[in-house]
DNA sequence: CATGCCGGGCA
DNA sequence: TGCCCGGCATG
């Protein structure tokens, strides 16, 4: 699925709502789309010049859910259409997103909740901890996490590998050069330019689209040893991508308080990013850009936003990065996501951990010692020197 | 009530 | 950005 642009609304929940999902993939103009308001679908496919359309579409019956395997067999079919059509997959470009990606209830996320102020958001990163909110698909993918979860998998290794074949490819590039990060593309230009023009113009549906998005999907490949690997290609995956975060329908079938797999998110993490989780990791940490539009009231705990990042571009963002950027850079990967998102804003709400068993510095050293505590504590954070 | 720590304010 | 603290949640 690597580059496959999707974005998709929730599944058929909703009594009488027609739920669409869009898997487009902008270069070769190729949309999937499934139409549903209830039971079984079919494919339908549409063809018109250099459009082709694959619609699954369902009757009209009423049915309040639909198994997650269905769902997910959809997803996964039309990735592999999509991919047998395609050869450059794309993700699709803002303009040309699902207008109705979410519903209006929506806003319950609150998206411009995103922003966390100061170090908090590195904060609550600690120990792994996770945000209670989850976002609706993502909660969706995990729960569906059983059988299907591997076929995906396989699927994103498949492309990962891929991935790499390409990176490997250009690895004796020479200095100088800029290699797209486009998932799926890896095109190598030795001017950064040329590069620029390449993604603006291939990628990002032309010029009008650039707004130096493009300084997002290209790296300067500068030597043979240092060739930046491309994060996150796993946030690729259509499944786990930002355009189901923040914006499904309302109606839930997993309550918001299912906890996200921390299993999944400890060991995605980069280790390098986790070694920063030291003492001081408040302090090496950069806080979520809050980048959220105030019109995309979606939130959850973007979910990391990233989530919902950038409303407008259901990409995940991809570009060589400072060891600071890392931080920001794992928050918005929607794979993590959900364990980011999280509505700072919200009152003390849900993500407010419960006491742990471990002894902090405050019990340890006594108040009379204060000047012992980790620095955290001293500044009643959450403690760094105990964590839980 | 003690503790943990989020969120916000201040310099 | 570092530091501090009010105030809330939890046990």
């Amino acid at each position: 699925m690597a580059g496959l642009g999707a974005m998709q609304t929730e599944p058929g929940r909703k009594k009488g709502s027609v739920v669409r999902r869009c898997i487009q993939d902008q270069n070769t103009n190729i949309q999937i789309y499934r139409q549903s308001s209830g039971l079984g679908e079919m494919w339908h496919a549409n063809s018109e010049q250099t459009h082709t359309l694959l619609f699954l579409q369902s009757s009209s019956v009423e049915v309040p859910y639909r198994s997650h395997e269905s769902v997910e067999m959809d997803e996964i079919m039309a990735a592999m259409v999509l991919t047998s059509l395609s050869c450059s997959p794309v993700i699709q470009s803002p303009t040309q997103r699902d207008p109705l990606p979410c519903g209006p209830v929506d806003m319950e996320c609150g998206g411009g909740e995103l922003s966390d102020s100061g170090s908090s958001g590195c904060w609550s990163w600690e120990h792994g901890s996770v945000s209670p909110v989850l976002s609706p698909s993502v909660t969706e993918a995990d729960s569906s996490m059983g059988q299907l979860s591997d076929e995906r998998v396989n699927m994103e290794l498949d492309l990962e590998a891929r991935d790499e074949l390409e990176t490997r490819r250009f690895k004796n590039w020479s200095r100088g050069a800029y290699k797209c990060l486009w998932p799926g593309c890896a095109k190598v230009l030795t001017s950064r330019v040329g590069m620029k023009r390449h993604i603006r113009v291939l990628h990002l549906g032309g010029p009008e689209h650039s707004h130096r998005e493009e300084d997002f999907y290209y790296t300067e490949v500068s030597s043979q040893e240092e060739e930046p690997m491309p994060i996150s290609i796993p946030s690729l995956s259509f499944i786990n991508g930002p355009w189901g975060t923040c914006s499904s329908a309302p109606s839930q079938l997993t309550s918001r308080e299912t906890p996200p797999s921390s299993t999944t998110l400890s060991q995605s993490a980069p280790s390098s990013v986790w070694q920063i989780h030291k003492e001081h990791l408040y302090q090496a940490c950069v806080p979520i850009e809050p980048t959220v539009s105030p019109d995309s009231p979606s939130s959850c705990d973007w979910t990391s936003s990233g989530l919902q990042l950038r409303p407008q571009t259901s990409v995940p963002r991809i570009r060589s990065v400072s060891v600071g950027e890392q931080c920001l850079q794992r928050e918005t990967d929607p794979t993590r996501s959900h364990s980011v998102c999280s509505s700072p804003s919200r009152g003390h709400c849900a993500n407010r951990k419960g006491r742990g068993e471990a002894k902090k510095c405050r019990k340890v050293y006594g108040v009379e010692r204060r000047n012992d505590w980790c620095t955290a504590c001293r500044w009643k954070k959450a403690c760094q020197r105990f964590p839980d």
